[in-house]
DNA sequence: GACTCACCCCAAAGCGCTTTGGATGCGGTT
DNA sequence: AACCGCATCCAAAGCGCTTTGGGGTGAGTC
């Protein structure tokens, strides 16, 4: 069923149908009710490929995940993040187009992905300190928002990012006030600019204090389990081992957590940690003590607020770029306690 | 820049352009080359809508998650599937359309996808046991490849799916050659079709040897962290506790090792896990002695086999249904041990 | 009754591409 | 020299929609 055909079968022209269905006031109350229903009851959708031609519009917003070819791993927040968006894409008549890219083709598809004419707008993911995408964005010309920021770009562009160093700070501060000195940074890849944050939060808190971290307590990796337990056990091995860990991703800590029970020690007297938590939905945090003290932020939340964002920008380009601050949430759990005095004390 | 502009500034016609970076033979070598380099040096990308407007095919697949109003979880398995299926699509030339639509708009998701003409194929995640989908998709008469089954559907449909009973049949035969008898079973969703056909294998062990399994050692919902812990905190506190637990999901293994570790058990030596295991990027189970014993297969894997199936009928509708039936390695871990004698026998 | 003015509606062009059905020119045959 | 066949190329139609620029009709006005 085509515009035509449905034209035909109400005896009007296609160009009154279409006005019809586009709620433009040229058409009379009357009919517009004639063919909304004919439309209904025969089931015509607008083809998405004409409509975008003529209009120019592709009802369309791009989200270009690179994949490492080093690391070929999927960031498990994506899943919720993209959950969010898709939610408000939804209500908004937009597709989601997901193009999974290597590193370095990353470029060509951007600028494929603009002259195709195949998106009207563009979320990117994971940015790094440095990032060239935004230099190429803004010369592309395309709308888009970044799901973080980066520091290093002095550039102007429209993000949604949470206050990482804000957040860090505090759950540093948390750290500190029970006691803790000796205390472990587990954190994402070192060029993250998530990752950067979260560390001056850190560097940040104990400086407050006129205290130093310990650089061979800080560790940085792609955020899987295995990492957060392999940076435990040796951070547990050393000499002079710490007291605390605080973790970029939960599912990290749940490594951490592995080692720590490998070694013996109980987790929330022993040795405490405190984890960010992006409230992954296969992962919740929660219950009446939570199992982990954690900074919340919702990565859903935040892609809802990136895709209102973005469509915004897309409908309403004179409106300028947009950002959003997320705050995260201090959530106290099972998995801090006071610093026990050692015997030696 | 368009075709036309770019066949005017070649001094040929759209006709001979479009052909010649088509590949069509009804150009010379000499101009093909001609067109290919001027093309290259002045950015041309053929505008996708129109192209396929005029060729009637979307070069897109979509991929539709249906999202249950009474969880609103995003299956963590998800996205290691698309990274797979995505690099096949972008190595086929596809796009991949991603809906994320609440349970009970699907079926009208479905329909628009198809008569919108924006998706050339579907894939299909989360079947249940009696799959509507299927049924409407074969109406609706477009391609479709579902990942996993649906054991209660009799129509015809093309699939990739794990070999859920076999895994599982397998697990439990070793959990009952170490000497288990107190299994309890751990699983998804129990409208899930995996988890019918994982329960079925866990059965089948069982009654191979003339045992019985304890309905009151089986729990089925979604798969999260959360879960695992409350029900392996239900099952630990029995009167008669199970001295092994067959998992449905790493994740949920997580959840069920913490149990464990507060119940003061000592995994593989107390209390034996045996897990499935999707092969998530980030959470692998790997390692000289991976910390699960598990039943593994590639959810990546799955990804790429589906796209290359899907694609397959999409570009050769005559050739039929395909389907692919992948194994999952058992991997011996850290989490399984013999059966203690408990002092009373 | 002629005129204006809304109000509804339509024909046709156009979005950027593919594809059908020729047209043209050239070397080779007879 | 006329003819054929082949290799190259092109004009124009068409994919399904939106949108521009009218055109007809009836009520209201003088």
């Amino acid at each position: 069923m085509k515009l035509k055909d449905l034209s035909e079968l109400l005896n009007l022209s296609p160009t009154t149908v279409s006005r019809a269905l586009n709620g433009y006031p040229e058409v009379s109350e009357a009919t517009r009710r004639r063919v909304r229903e004919a439309a209904e009851t025969h089931g015509y959708r607008p083809n998405v490929r004409a409509r975008s031609l003529a209009t120019g519009r592709a009802m369309a917003i791009g989200h270009v995940i690179p994949l490492s070819s080093k690391h070929e791993m999927m960031n498990p927040v994506f899943t919720d993040f993209i959950a969010g968006a898709g939610e408000v894409y939804a209500a908004q008549g937009y597709d989601m187009l997901l193009t999974i890219v290597p590193d370095e083709l990353q470029e060509q598809t951007y600028r494929d992905l603009r002259t195709n004419g195949s998106i009207d707008g563009l979320l990117v993911h994971s940015p790094k300190l440095a990032e060239q995408r935004i230099h190429l964005l803004n010369e592309i010309g395309i709308p888009y928002v970044v799901h973080g920021r980066a520091s290093d770009c002095n550039e102007p562009y429209a993000w949604v990012d949470m206050n990482n160093t804000h957040a860090f700070r505090r759950a540093t501060d948390l750290l500190l006030d029970l006691g803790h000195r000796r205390i472990a940074l587990v954190n994402g890849l070192a060029d993250m600019d998530f990752a950067i944050r979260r560390q001056a939060g850190f560097e940040e808190a104990f400086a407050a204090r006129g205290l130093d971290t310990d650089p061979a307590l800080i560790a940085g990796e792609e955020m899987t389990e295995m990492f957060g337990h392999e940076a435990a056990r040796a951070f547990l091995a050393q000499p002079d081992p710490p007291t605390a860990f605080l973790v970029s991703s939960i599912i990290t800590a749940l490594g951490v957590r592995r080692a720590i029970g490998e070694t013996g020690l109980r987790l929330g007297r022993d040795v405490s940690i405190v984890t960010h938590d992006d409230d992954l939905s296969y992962l919740q945090n929660r219950g009446d003590v939570p199992m982990f003290t954690a900074t919340r932020s919702s990565v859903r939340d935040a892609g809802r607020h990136a895709a209102r964002i973005l469509i915004d920008m897309v409908e309403n380009p004179a409106a300028g770029l947009r950002q959003a601050l997320l705050e995260a949430e201090l959530i106290l759990g099972q998995s801090t306690g006071p610093r026990l005095q050692s015997a030696a004390e």
